[in-house]
DNA sequence: AGGGAAAATGTTATCGGTTACATCGATTCG
DNA sequence: CGAATCGATGTAACCGATAACATTTTCCCT
């Protein structure tokens, strides 16, 4: 009986009891040192051509495959990078990770993933986890603003002290880590400017919350460009309150049924295209005709935006290439620490039909 | 100068070059040995309180958190559970992955995600990289089937000796692991005589893959429902090619434009919610009205299908309950070497407006 | 007070690799 | 021909925890 208790699956291999196999069972079946094992497993060159083939043989006639958990206790490390976001089930989520695990893959590392819901605190436990597990880095993906996560900054900081972070979120003072963001504002700037050349004076802005994912720049964009244009800033058009497709059924439920139907905006742009998605089916349940009753636009550009009815014009954000980069930085990082910085990428407002741009649909009706 | 090459984040604490705090580091500056801390940090029960005190005040004070490769050293694991499977994007699968994830995590265990292609090999560097990690467990979502992943019953055997393995996919002789799936087949039956009896005649299917995800069995049940109505099998309504968005435009506009406007299928099923969407958008595009031109049907009641227009009826395949089993049944082969097992669950219609089986749609119209 | 059991704590081998350094043998060169 | 050199290989310390076992301390009871 071993003194250890040892998982089933490493006592077991075909029908005998035995261990599994280590660099000191190939070292003694090849005849030589687990130094020369080692130099042959990871390629280097001072080795014996005959040697190094009969080790080699050793190592694929017993399936060798050596324990990554003994190589990282070595260096301190585990070639993995952790990503910290609310909800891989939202679609904008998939891509930033998606996209960050093929980047981080093609560079040899894995992803370690944990989901974290908005309004949930970043607590100790799971900085905890992210430094014992020795992560080389961490990506913090959504609502990341101090307000809405009790305990980010505080978070941050100590993840800082241990490996280098990289953030999706706009720039902030108590944030000591790499931050990658879009300029929301302009964005936001953009599609009320896109609505009013469209002839729209009366827009209205669905869905998101105060607190997070930057919809406080949203909405400073949005009133900026309202005012700069002269146009009404009705408090009542201002409906912040959730990110999925529900939150945007009840958001235009209760922004058209608390108003006459004389002062009903005529076109809303959606927190994320989920809320544009709910807006659009309470509107159509309405009675409404899109876009001829009601422009919208959405957020993120969704793989479903082309396929709405009418397709959803959107604003891309870039996620894919903030994963990339993020990831980037977090491996150049491991080489020297570096000075904290921001990027911003532009954003871009995607034209479909949903506001009535494209000269076809107007004329479909 | 250190003699190890060390990440630059072991270096630096704070600005002074240091390394990282370890359980000695503890033990010494609490005047305790390293098994006491042991004890502390672990929990257990034969320590004197002050002593326990003593060394939770240096625990916190150094903000000492305890390696968990060191910890995986000892025991040879990891404590996380690795997932495998086609694209995070696709929205069934990011379902089943965070059913999955916290799953995990209320066990105390973590994620490990690879991302590969429906139609790429699994090859012997995913094996090895998943053993040399010393996963708890794998987890196979997707295409799992021979044809369509070429040695992936190698693979998966290899795996098996190594750790338990879980798959979605109806169980198959070479596949020596547990299989969590749907009768997918009864599932089209189903689907088949609930346009039966809304008076459909003409049923094609669209999307997926002969080889991948079991649409063989999809289309066996789909064949079999037919000919037990005594409706015609007409082999141009079959067209299998792809699993987005843009393959049920693609297979739309070939299907329709292949045959006689007499000859047009009144009803399709749909391989998934996706191909539903495009194909969806395909037929509106062409002037088709649904449901009362074309019925359609998807599969996975994703997120989306109340949004669309028709509501999209959907087959339901319960990915959330599949993740779950197959965590549970990862962690509970940690404690013995289970018998590989098949568990079926039943698929569920979802009936929406799309098939104009709900009394209101056509009335609208 | 003394003996012994029980509780607290310490000592040390161990997990499976990597690597600095030691050693050994062959080649080269004065 | 012997010494210096270089390449191949071996030895053993080390990474940071855990836990079996050993030892010390505490405490209780006669």
């Amino acid at each position: 009986m071993p003194t250890h208790a040892m998982p089933s699956f490493a006592k077991k291999r075909g029908t005998r009891l035995e261990k599994r196999i280590t660099i000191y069972d190939v070292a003694r079946a090849a005849g030589v040192s687990t130094a020369t094992v080692t130099r042959v497993i990871t390629g280097q060159s001072n080795v014996r051509p005959q040697t190094r083939e009969k080790v080699q043989q050793i190592v694929d006639k017993y399936g060798y495959s050596p324990s990554a958990i003994a190589r990282g206790l070595e260096n301190g490390q585990n070639k993995t990078i952790g990503i910290i976001l609310p909800e891989i089930i939202n679609p904008y989520f998939a891509q930033l990770f998606s996209s960050a695990e093929e980047e981080a893959r093609r560079n040899g590392y894995s992803i370690w993933l944990r989901q974290i819901p908005s309004d949930a605190p970043i607590d100790d436990a799971v900085v905890d986890e992210m430094v014992s597990r020795r992560l080389n880095g961490a990506f913090f993906v959504g609502g990341i603003l101090e307000a809405s996560r009790p305990g980010l900054t505080d978070a941050l900081k100590r993840l800082g002290q241990y490996m280098p972070v990289v953030a999706i979120c706009p720039p902030h003072a108590a944030l000591n880590c790499i931050c990658l963001y879009n300029d929301l504002a302009s964005c936001m700037r953009h599609a009320v400017r896109h609505l009013h050349t469209l002839g729209h004076r009366r827009i209205a802005f669905i869905g998101g919350s105060l607190q997070v994912g930057g919809s406080g720049a949203r909405g400073q964009g949005f009133l900026d460009e309202l005012h700069a244009l002269g146009l009404p800033d009705n408090p009542s058009y201002h409906h912040e309150n959730g990110f999925d497709a529900e939150s945007g059924e009840r958001a235009v439920l209760r922004l058209l049924s608390s108003l006459d139907s004389r002062c009903w905006p005529t076109a809303m742009i959606a927190f994320n295209d989920l809320v544009a998605l709910g807006a659009m089916k309470q509107l159509k349940q309405m009675g409404l005709r899109l876009p001829d009753d009601m422009a919208i636009i959405g957020c993120d550009n969704q793989f479903f935006c082309p396929y709405t009815d009418p397709p959803l014009t959107s604003m891309e954000l870039h996620p894919l290439e903030h994963a990339k980069s993020a990831i980037r930085e977090l491996l150049a990082a491991q080489e020297s620490h570096p000075q904290p910085f921001s990027l911003m990428r532009d954003s871009t407002l995607v034209v479909r039909e949903s506001c009535g741009a494209k000269l076809g649909y107007r004329k479909l009706e």
